[in-house]
DNA sequence: CTGTATCCCATTGGATACTG
DNA sequence: CAGTATCCAATGGGATACAG
């Protein structure tokens, strides 16, 4: 019993550190700039500027923070080209693709349902 | 000429009405706290202390805060139960309900890609 | 129990300037 | 062009108190 509880102990140890870790990514990813990224990204290789550009009234602070967060979680890399001025391009990983296609459903969602949520503002704000 | 000019300005004012709207709408739900709300409740219907309880580490002031922009928004409807002391239960609509099906997803999303999450970090933390 | 309001600190985020 | 740093305003968000 003794190593049964210590294994039990073990395991639940090891799925609170998952849930906290999955808790943190989940802070990070569910954000509005981040999941604008993401979707602006699409499939597409994108400068920082043309990014800053394409990203909807994102500052450039915002961009940069959030691009770094994506590239050290793993769903975005970046490619540096050493010309001058320097030229560097942005990228969904296969784990950034995966997301993406969530997002593009929380698109489709937020576009299906407009009517029915402007109505119920406007019933609510009365 | 003209009146087809009109009537293509006239689409237009209203892709950008639509626009600004669905940003709206993305900027209130793409957030931590919301789709933290929207995966515990599910299906169920909860009571406010319960919805406290059992969303890990939310605020008694972002709870309200963020039941009142789903009840504004159509996704979660409040019913009072005129008792003493008072009962109040939230349940997501049916809209809400699709909008959890997408949220599922990123959970589901981030528990595949924990591994891969965590190494990309150690990785670029050094 | 649920909800609103207030105070107050911490964080976010924009604007700007400067470096490579 | 891309990135970092700094300053500062605005917002987020916790704690608390009070009302219904």
């Amino acid at each position: 019993m003794g190593s049964k509880q210590a294994s039990a102990l073990y395991d639940e140890a090891d799925l609170r550190r998952a849930d906290s870790l999955a808790r943190e990514i989940f802070s990070d990813v569910a954000n509005k700039w981040a999941l604008l990224i993401i979707e602006t990204l699409g499939d597409r290789t994108l400068r920082f500027s043309e990014l800053r550009d394409q990203v909807e009234g994102i500052s450039h602070k915002m961009l940069t923070q959030n691009l770094r967060m994506l590239e050290r979680n793993g769903l975005a890399e970046r490619t540096v080209h050493p010309t001058v001025p320097p030229r560097v391009e942005y990228t969904l990983t296969g784990p950034g693709r995966a997301l993406r296609a969530t997002v593009d459903l929380i698109c489709d969602w937020t576009h299906e349902h407009l009517s029915h949520i402007e109505s119920a503002r406007h019933r609510f704000d009365t």
